[in-house]
DNA sequence: CCTTGACCTTCCCATGATGGGAACCCTTAT
DNA sequence: ATAAGGGTTCCCATCATGGGAAGGTCAAGG
């Protein structure tokens, strides 16, 4: 199987294959004499793991780390879970962000009429303006 | 007022305060015959602005059209609101995709016993493995 | 047999927003 | 005069991904 070939099989770029071999991610697959990259169901099987683990937001250092565990069949599960918690933890504290941000945006644009008229509650509060805050 | 003390004044980094210049989100300031950089009280201001636009999540690129309106006193308040409305969208996009994400990992950690044992449902899913879905 | 098109290879560049650090210049206080 | 603590520019790194150029390879068809 080509690089196209695992690629498609495993939804994963041909281009991100080749970046995920240069930073260690993934073992170098064999080569054809034409310096083609042979892959096989392992291979795939490999970088569908990744591209799930990539798929739940851990980033690719977690997802190392996660492969490692996924290989070592001596592993305790509560290492696993350890990495799980503390990426649930990080999502909650983005979402937490976001919805805050979410929050603000929201109430400024309820108070802002959005018509011709130039005058914006928005934009006051960018400008540090204190506007009535209760709304 | 030096770049140091604009950058305490308005909470942005010299170091963002040069790069908003280099990339003409902000206005070159004067400079001292030494070639310091000066600040006034518009050019501070300016600088909250975008900080807190940034604090509210606005891109870079956003954040320039927003100071735009905010200088073009014949602005449509809709202009504004328009663009606070898609940001608005954006983020609530980004936040359930990561609702998503922390759905299915906290399934898939409630379901891991997280002790010495190998086995892992986390793992499991991962590598596609479907395991019981029903909790 | 040779061409064509669809692959593959490596290498460099770009993104967005930010920080780090080097090498060097300026100012102020001791 | 010197040291400390500014400032200046310039380059590099992050994180994960895509774009594209230049060139090698393979399979199908004229």
């Amino acid at each position: 199987m080509n690089i196209g070939q695992a690629s498609n099989a495993s939804g994963v770029s041909a281009k991100m294959i080749r970046y995920y071999e240069s930073i260690g991610l993934i073992s170098p697959p064999l080569r054809t004499e034409s310096n083609y990259r042979v892959y096989g169901a392992d291979e795939v099987h490999t970088l569908r793991f990744v591209k799930r683990a990539r798929t739940l937001g851990f980033s690719v250092e977690e997802t190392a780390t996660l492969l490692g565990l996924w290989q070592d069949k001596t592993r305790a599960s509560a290492e696993v879970k350890d990495i799980a918690t503390a990426h649930i933890g990080a999502l909650e504290t983005k979402i937490a962000e976001l919805q805050s941000m979410v929050k603000t945006l929201k109430h400024l644009a309820h108070c802002c009429s959005g018509d011709d008229r130039p005058n914006c509650p928005i934009l006051d509060d960018l400008a540090g303006t204190p506007a009535n805050k209760g709304h």
